[in-house]
RNA sequence: GCGGGGGUACCCUAGCUGGCCAAAGGGGCAGGACUUAAGAUCCUGUGGUGUAGACCUUCGAGGGUUCGAAUCCCUUCCCCCGCACCA
């Protein structure tokens, strides 16, 4: 055994070994399989701690099930289509400045390849390698054949086969969609795409159609159900309006307007100009055949929305405020009642803030509230024909699709913030993109098939499955194709690419069969090729036929699937949990029978860099190729597993992880003392102790591991063990037996958590040829743990504890310490408590009653509760601390006197003894 | 707003099916042992008081249930995450 900790040296070692002897190559045999996957990552950045932690989860737990004797699947695989990397590419182009810093100093991308990255394959390309690379540092116990890229040909027919499928279940339709466009690079523009307007979502205004003559006035709202109160219209009389013919009618427009109802697909021709003046003092009449003036408003933004606005005084603040300030004796008209009371509510606001005038900033906090308030609680009056007594939710709805089913209205769409920014500086605004090609979620068939997936899953953590209930329910149909970016083509519409969200949703079926295909020709992977592999369909002998593969091959690669299907677990981060998350369980309900389900889902929590939010905005990103060098990956992964739970953010602090690479070469230290150890003492006491420390370390361990606590878990295997051996060295003079035993089990134990220093130490025990990582999981021996001895243990803590701290208190030097243990009637006393019995029973007993007065006392001091389990016979106690006199006389440099009978007693301590707490006093 | 998760000591966190909880573990800090010294390692302390192993006050705030609450109920304040067509 050698002493060196060249970490560097011995990770090379150990990965170069793992690969050369395929140690985590998966194929099928007689074995149980294990299967998890982890969401595939987007190499669109370098690889920071936070994916370091993502992927060393699944790795532990995979290394974990390996060595419990299962056949481990744990593949990876880069998910590249989709378009950030496109935009990526054309800002490395321009020389965007923010991106070459973000790319070279913060990825640290070398200046050459940097050139490179004007095509954005070449980024995912990079990146990948890079990822993969440092995933082999990392020592995931990855199966790298089943490798592959998003774009690889024999997996867009997977994809496409997928969506034939879904295609012939009617769960696809084409419809309409809004989105946020870019005009310049002609484009619809994701968050990130944004430089400014990120948190700018897509309105939905309802237009009215007022009459003026043969004018439409369209008013566009938000409150289409305040239409019964309406009072007046407003028009701005400082700004030039436009006639606009849209579609068949003739319509009046701000000048803005007028070019976004183009935008979201309307016919518009701008036919005149007229001054919102002109409308002043007329009237108009609305759908319901009301009549109200137009009246002058040089609030009115011409870039918000149309530009028309109907006043609601009732409910409006700043209508409400508009007409008071103009004194106009438009009395408001009110037709929402809440439970807050109020016959006009925008008033009672309005009252309540202080709010002076129409300039005043609080207004829009009033309008918010109101709108809230209305929208959640209120019920429209009586008095409203036809949705009297309804919910101003319901009515909403309703009213909107009858007077679009009417004529009298329509939708527009409008940023709730602005203005909205491309990248490339253009001025974004809202298109309505047509032909779109729509997962169909809203199917309540399919939902209740998700709900019922999710239902019979294993969830962790459980507080999850509330979550994805939710998202089930939430989601509405997923416009599943774009133009743009890289990605496979819908089959039966070539012109679209389909998602990237939406192609990653069954691909852990095909970690299964990747590698079969590999030497297919794709041509070949006709759709009854997988109808046959991953669905039984069809006959083997006609698939083989059209697709020219021979039989024995399918029959092979059918076998694979069914083999390794479904996954136990899958694993992601938690900002998936409400898309890709729920729709890999949507998809799979609808594609695969039942028995082919996922079993389970892990969600994790995000990364934290020092108390912050990691982000490549902040610049405060930890690489992991950065982290690895420095302390080396055991440090790295013994960290992140030891920092908190999966499902909780960790934050990355960088006085903890050295500290975390002192703990580790503590742990080799300890290991080499531990099986260099010789000698022949017999089994002692305190070596039963040792050793049911040992067996309910693994316990723990074992249990902890089963549900992903990889922190309860290294708690456990890690840090009381250590605790346990310090405090064992401490104790007594070391039996070798067991600390070879101890030495044997702990480096199996450790090793998912730091396979490379662990393969290091198992190659040095003698006799050990294997190499860790296929060794054998511990199994608690649970025989082994005897808890008599642990509880002599404990009990001898409390007497260290209690004499340090009199000696704490007293600031004397002890001379003589004298221990006397309870007498054997205390203990009958506390095992009756412990039944539960009554004082009166327990007064029963002849030994207690000769004691009765103290034994009073000490019921009602005593709760049942703060009973151990296990209360100490007198003999036991007495022997435990007979055996610990020498150890008792080191520690606190004193004489031990333990009285089994009453004896010298000067301030008769022994009354205060409790079975487990004996009495002490000490002379100095 | 809606949905989910949280607020525990100097910091991070465990506990939260009520009583062995002044509250595990890690970090930091302080003291001690070892050492020529430093480092490493080990031990002790780290809410307050106390010349005897105790007592008092604490688990965001306020109220309640209970013999008993960090744990259960109500009210309230604060923090984090998601809310979409994007990975």
């Amino acid at each position: 055994m050698t002493q060196d900790f060249d970490l560097k040296k011995i990770e090379e070692h150990w990965v170069n070994k793992w690969r050369d002897d395929e140690v985590f190559k998966a194929k099928p045999d007689k074995r149980k399989k294990f299967y998890l996957t982890v969401a595939y990552p987007y190499p669109s950045g370098s690889m920071h701690v936070g994916h370091g932690r993502t992927y060393t989860v699944p790795d532990v737990i995979a290394r974990f099930k390996r060595m419990q004797g299962y056949n481990v699947l744990f593949p990876m695989a880069w998910h590249v289509t989709g378009s950030p990397v496109l935009g990526i590419a054309e800002r490395i182009k321009k020389k965007d400045a923010k991106a070459l810093k973000l790319y070279g100093e913060l990825y640290k991308v070398p200046q050459k390849i940097l050139d490179t990255f004007t095509k954005p394959e070449n980024i995912v390309k990079y990146f990948s390698e890079e990822y993969k690379k440092n995933m082999t540092l990392m020592g995931y116990s990855i199966d790298w054949d089943r490798e592959f890229l998003t774009t690889t040909p024999q997996y867009s027919r997977f994809i496409e086969w997928q969506y034939h499928t879904l295609h012939k279940k009617d769960l696809i339709r084409k419809g309409e969609h809004p989105v946020r466009y870019c005009p310049r690079c002609d484009n619809p523009v994701g968050d990130h795409d944004l430089l400014e307007g990120e948190n700018a979502t897509i309105n939905e205004f309802t237009i009215i159609k007022f009459m003026c003559d043969d004018i439409v006035l369209p008013a566009a709202t938000l409150r289409p159900e305040t239409i019964f109160g309406v009072t007046n219209m407003w028009l701005n009389s400082d700004i030039d309006y436009v006639k606009t013919k849209v579609e068949d009618e003739t319509w009046l427009l701000s000048k803005e307007a007028a070019e976004k109802l183009k935008n979201a697909g309307k016919r518009v021709e701008v036919i005149g100009v007229i001054k919102g003046k002109e409308f002043i003092g007329k009237s108009c009449t609305s759908p319901f055949n009301d009549t109200v003036p137009i009246l002058p408003a040089p609030f009115v933004d011409p870039d918000y929305a149309t530009g028309v606005v109907m006043s609601v005084p009732a409910h409006a603040p700043y209508d409400y405020i508009a007409l008071r300030d103009m004194e106009s004796d438009i009395k408001p008209i009110s037709i929402i009642k809440t439970s807050e009371g109020g016959n006009i509510p925008a008033k009672d606001i309005i009252e309540d803030l202080k709010i002076i005038n129409q300039k005043d900033k609080k207004l829009e906090e009033a309008t918010e509230t109101l709108y809230r308030i209305e929208h959640a609680k209120g019920v429209m009056k009586e008095t409203i024909k036809d949705y009297g007594g309804m919910l101003v939710r319901e009515v909403k709805e309703e009213l909107t699709q009858k007077l679009i089913k009417e004529g009298k209205g329509t939708i527009f769409y409008e940023f709730s913030q602005k203005p909205v920014v491309c990248r490339c500086g253009t001025k974004c605004f809202i298109k309505l993109l047509k032909d779109q090609w729509f997962l169909e979620y809203s199917n309540p068939d399919w939902k209740k098939k998700a709900h019922q997936s999710i239902n019979e899953m294993n969830i962790i953590p459980e507080e999850t499955k509330q979550n994805f209930s939710y998202f089930i329910d939430w989601l509405k149909d997923w416009a599943c194709t774009r133009r743009v970016g890289l990605g496979t083509k819908l089959p039966w519409d070539e012109d679209w690419l389909i998602e990237p969200l939406s192609d990653s949703t069954i691909y852990m079926s095909y970690y299964t069969i990747s590698p079969q295909l590999k030497d297919i020709n794709p041509e070949k992977l006709k759709p009854g090729f997988f109808d046959y592999i991953l669905l039984g369909k069809g006959n083997i002998q006609d698939v083989a036929d059209t697709c020219k593969i021979d039989p024995e091959k399918l029959q092979k690669i059918q076998d694979e699937f069914r083999y390794w299907y479904p996954s136990e677990w899958r694993l992601s981060a938690k900002d998936l949990v409400g898309n890709h998350l729920t729709f890999h369980v949507f998809h799979h309900t609808a594609i695969f029978p039942e028995k082919y389900w996922p079993k389970g889902i892990v969600v994790f929590g995000m990364g934290l860099s020092e108390g912050e939010k990691m982000s490549s905005s902040k610049g405060n990103i930890i690489l992991l190729s950065d982290v690895i060098e420095r302390y080396g990956s055991d440090a790295v992964r013994l960290f992140l597993m030891g920092n908190a739970e999966p499902w909780q953010d960790f934050d990355w602090r960088e006085t903890l992880i050295k500290n975390t690479s002192k703990k580790l070469k503590q742990f080799h230290n300890q290991i080499n003392y531990a099986f260099n150890l010789e000698n022949d003492i017999s089994l002692r006491d305190i070596d039963r102790w040792m050793m049911s420390r040992i067996e309910e370390s693994i316990k723990d361990t074992v249990e902890a591991l089963d549900r992903f606590q990889t922190r309860k878990a290294l708690q456990s295997a890690f840090f009381n063990l250590l605790n346990d051996l310090l405090w064992y060295k401490r104790r007594c003079k070391p039996n070798s037996k067991i600390t070879k035993d101890l030495a044997d089990k702990w480096v199996r134990l450790m090793a998912p958590f730091t396979p490379f220093i662990c393969e290091q130490l198992w190659s040095q025990i003698p006799g050990k040829n294997s190499i860790v990582s296929l060794a054998s999981y511990p199994l608690p021996d649970l025989e082994k743990i005897n808890p008599v001895t642990i509880q002599k243990e404990q009990t001898l803590k409390g007497i260290l504890r209690d004499i340090q701290n009199i000696l704490d208190v007293t600031c004397v030097k002890p001379n003589k310490i004298h221990l006397y243990p309870a007498p054997e009637w205390k203990r009958k006393l506390f095992n009756l408590l412990k039944e539960g019995k009554t004082i009166n029973d327990a007064m029963k007993d002849t030994q207690i009653r000769a004691n009765g007065k103290i034994a009073a006392n000490i019921i009602k001091k005593t709760i049942k509760e703060e009973i151990p389990e296990i209360v100490l016979t007198l003999d036991e106690e007495y022997t435990a601390l007979s055996n610990a006199k020498e150890f008792l006389k080191k520690e606190f440099k004193s004489d031990i006197i333990i009285h089994k009978t009453p004896g010298y007693d000067p301030e008769n301590k022994e009354k205060n003894a409790k079975p487990m707490k004996p009495g002490i006093y000490i002379e100095d």
